[in-house]
DNA sequence: AAGAACACGTGAAAC
DNA sequence: TGTTTCACGTGTTCT
């Protein structure tokens, strides 16, 4: 322990009365002052590693397979966790699927990366709801050439957000179609959408002069009402 | 640095030469092991220090605000973030609303835990999709003393699945209207349900005798066709 | 000046 | 066995 280290001291304690008999108090009180300041010094350093051990082990809990499990490889584990929940948190909340305030109309290729299978489209449409827009659009998605995998459509305030994912009918799946398929489905969609802000501007467009522009939800700036 | 402490060690070796010259080469000798052994220990040491702060560093950077924090609090904000997450991921499966393959209708009281407000109630079905279902489900709804705040419908290969999120309508925020609401709620969507149930076990009687039992998708030991 | 935060080397224990 | 991990006290720097 700290054995070696006062035996130190001590010796050059000794050393230094030797040399100087009467600075031996002043020395005496200056050694106490450090000590002291040593022990409160180590005493803080106490806490601090306290303190982060006591954040390792409450992590070490929040981590599957927790015990037994050394410092860095803990924090690895913990990187890996924190990485894994955030993608698959954005993957949720892009599966959430909450209308926004802004229109939208989307029709991308999943796993671009790859040109090969499978062929996998997800199309989105956020705008105002309108009551004919459902038979819309299963009408627009019904007389397209593709096959329907999932379909989600959601409403909030008077918002509208539908999502569709896509892969060609089995007899068409060639790579030619596939940009045809792209660009169709974003036509009929853009068509549905179309209709809607028709509506919406014939319906509002004594208030708005110009190409209307929503508001957040959280805005009550526009009016008291 | 480590001056004090070679100091040390060169004393004791001078003391003990003195006392025992013909054993100062063995002593020399065990000394430079020790002193090997030693600077490999404190190396060891340090890498040690290296990967633990290594994993630190790359904490930092998936941290908000990761700049200038000091250990303990920057594992307390990890701590948070992972917390965070984690509810956030579980929220977010909820929200995914994928339909599965087995017949559900659940009506429950959000925020449980507080008696007071909002009353919120997440009323969820999932059964097979029908043509009439979709005009059915709104009916229902409407016919329902409540208010809509967010209602979500999804599909997935010819299962159906709806949530809705509901609360009060203003003038009749009271108490015992609430679980008039629930159950209400609840006998409004199994009417909705029962009618799906009656034309799935109309349409395939004659094959399945007893109440139908769907097989899950990835399940084909039923039959083979 | 006094405390907080960090890196370092070292002794001890685990395997 | 020696390699690995941890806690500790200390020196240093910044504020």
């Amino acid at each position: 322990m700290s054995i070696k280290h006062s035996l130190v001291l001590d010796g050059e304690m000794g050393e230094l009365v030797k040399a100087s008999r009467s600075l031996g108090k002043k020395i005496a009180v200056s050694e106490a002052k450090t000590m002291s300041a040593l022990k409160s010094h180590s005493e803080a350093e106490r806490r601090r590693r306290e303190r982060i051990n006591a954040r390792l082990e409450t992590l070490r809990e929040l981590v599957p397979s927790n015990e037994k499990m050394d410092k860095a490889t803990l924090l690895a584990e913990v990187i890996n966790q924190v990485k894994q929940l955030k993608k698959a948190a954005t993957q949720a909340s892009e599966g959430l699927h909450i209308p926004m305030d802004t229109n939208e109309l989307k029709v991308e290729k999943l796993y671009k990366n790859s040109n090969y299978e499978p062929f996998l489209l997800r199309a989105s449409l956020c705008c105002d709801y309108r009551p004919e827009l459902l038979s819309d659009l299963r009408q627009a998605i019904n007389d397209l050439p593709i096959k329907l995998l999932k379909s989600e459509i959601s409403t909030l305030k008077g918002r509208f957000k539908s999502v569709f994912l896509i892969t060609t009918r089995e007899e068409e799946n060639i790579n030619n179609d596939r940009e045809l398929i792209v660009s169709s489905v974003h036509g009929a969609l853009s068509r549905v959408l179309d209709k809607v802000s028709a509506s919406a501007e014939f319906a509002e467009e004594m208030f708005f002069p110009r190409k209307r522009q929503r508001v957040s939800y959280f805005d009550s700036s526009s009016s008291s009402l």
